[in-house]
DNA sequence: AATCTCTATGCAAGCGCTTACATTTTCGGT
DNA sequence: ACCGAAAATGTAAGCGCTTGCATAGAGATT
């Protein structure tokens, strides 16, 4: 099968190509740079050319081409985004809200996954600026100085997202992991719980989950405990991984009684290995998420989470690119609120 | 603050600008064809020129601009997707492997989303095309006969997926829903199960719920069953659309045994209104879904449904564009098998 | 040493579009 | 009816890269 009958190639042109600005041009018999103008700033041309030009353009069913167009204007009217996975959901609601706005503003948007690994993210990044990506949505601070280093003399707006660093003044749109876990964590110690333990996603290169975990401990120490007793296991994101953290967690202390999980994703995996176990939750355990994601309130136990505003975190960065865009100036980071969801998987220590 | 400091201009060359091809063939002392050649066609060029130009483009910090690549080639290394949503963790899951096989092979993601909408994903998919796509995977058949024709005429290698369809030679891969659908019904059939309401997805412009629909449909009259008796309710995708739905399908009969829904989250929705309305599962009420996402594992009780392979479908479905790609040639429609996971939610009628 | 192949490289013409600048048209004011 | 300013349109020079063709070397062959 060929990707064209002998009709569809009649049909336009009679020559097999795709129609360009060209022929829109001589058939409504005017220049390229009116049509030009037509597509790009209709007010610039008077309506009856516009009119002949439109019909042109529907009659041979062109489509301008971006690639052209962008080498042009040097600008591509692409956004480009770096995640970790599209398999998380947080990623995914937030990537979602971000490409819609963007959508409404007339961006299309390209996106790229690094695997939670540093190395392919700086490829990732490198690649989507050279496919001509106008901005950049990058989840967390972390990465190295030198693709910072490479972003600001390519000079690509990039926002940060995620994560939200009152000393940083890089452009960012997040929240503050480290205080809103902290929050969480004066919660689970005021419910008694004193041996506690953290399951954790790799910190390395990964703010959000280092925030995190710092949270824990300041509150900890604020409760003037010893934050030496808190047993943080990291592990890769996944239920299982979950499973397997909360089972090395127990071994490590049998008495614990409060597991408290950077991620929802992990926190069902605990929870699911205590039921495995033979412990009840909250009962024998209370367990805690982060991320308030759908599962968290369908798990039984509901789980007691932070709720992270993941489709207005990327509806707005949405929005901030087009600004930066626009203005051609850094804005200012953003913090969003977070609050606390208890449920049943916390309860007082028994 | 600005994108680009005094440093960082000073760091390459003397003006403020992007290298281009041109100037790493100038430092190199050869002509841009060569450059060209050295990144694109290395063994075309002998060693000794090629490490010198290498070196230049190293010390240049040279990255290729795309846009002018994709102009000058015709082709862009781009692959556009156009997904209903990726808050949809199947399609999430199943984009993340197309993804990450294309990355493998060098191209890059473009992705936009519909909504479920047929006339935005006409847009989108004219967009994808204008920006360059090379190929297009898409998501079931259900569009206008102009857009094939559009896509035809344009001679873009387009991938359907989730579908499969053995009357169509278009190239696709996926599952057939009506069979896998038709299989569970029997199941719930030789469950004893006679009275049977349906939650479906809206079936306009969704040929993969009408196929699943459909399916329930041939198992009722396989088994002799006045096929009349099939309640179907349909509504958008969400848990609250499931509960809402599930309310509505007891409202209209309240002797029904088993509700078939034609997604998991649908059927967790039901689950949810089956306990508020204090119906126990399955002892009153049976529930099934389809797709087999985590959640219908997690579900109390846990989800009788469909498992569908969706990070094969996406994998595989990169390897056939690329195939497409590189041979000019549509591939033949897969098809990928379903399996029927028998769990908790669905048990004989009492 | 002269001739003939190859192979490595250079030249230059585009790819389809935008846009500064030049030119023509329009139109209000007189 | 004519002038001049403003508005509409045209001209053409690129944007950064690929690639067909021409050219220049380097060996191989006699």
């Amino acid at each position: 099968m060929a990707w064209c009958t002998p009709e569809d190639m009649a049909q336009h042109n009679s020559d097999n190509t795709v129609p360009t600005l060209a022929d829109v041009a001589q058939r409504a018999k005017v220049s390229t740079a009116t049509v030009s103008r037509c597509l790009n700033n209709p007010d610039q041309v008077v309506v009856n050319t516009r009119e002949r030009v439109m019909k042109a353009v529907h009659e041979l069913g062109y489509a301008p081409n971006f690639n052209a167009r962008a080498l042009a204007a040097r600008q591509s009217n692409t956004v480009g985004a770096v995640i970790p996975t599209m398999e998380n959901a947080v990623f995914a609601r937030g990537l979602q809200a971000f490409q819609e706005e963007l959508v409404r503003h007339g961006k299309t948007l390209l996106v790229a996954s690094s695997a939670y690994d540093a190395k392919l993210e700086d490829e990732q990044v490198r690649a989507l600026v050279a496919q001509g990506a106008d901005a950049l949505l990058l989840i967390g601070y972390d990465r190295s100085p030198d693709l910072y280093e490479f972003l600001a003399k390519r000079q690509v707006p990039t926002l940060i997202s995620w994560s939200y660093a009152k000393d940083d003044d890089k452009p960012a749109i997040g929240f503050d992991n480290r205080y809103a876990m902290a929050e969480l964590a004066r919660v689970v110690l005021s419910h008694g719980h004193r041996r506690i333990a953290c399951i954790s996603a790799p910190t390395a290169s990964n703010d959000r989950a280092r925030g995190r975990v710092q949270g824990i401990r300041d509150a900890i120490a604020e409760a003037g405990i010893d934050a030496a007793h808190l047993n943080v296991i990291e592990t890769p994101y996944g239920i299982e991984n979950g499973e397997t953290g909360f089972r090395q967690a127990m071994a490590a202390d049998p008495d614990t009684t409060a597991v408290m999980c950077v991620n929802d994703v992990l926190a069902i995996g605990a929870l699911r290995a205590a039921r495995e176990m033979g412990l009840s939750v909250p009962g024998d355990v209370s367990i805690t998420g982060f991320d308030d994601i759908e599962i968290a309130l369908l798990a039984e136990p509901a789980l007691t989470t932070v709720h992270v505003p993941h489709r207005e975190m990327g509806r707005r960065a949405a929005g901030l690119i087009i600004q930066m865009l626009r203005s051609g100036e850094a804005e200012k980071p953003v913090r969003l609120p977070t609050d606390i969801r208890l449920r049943q998987s916390l309860s007082p220590r028994r």
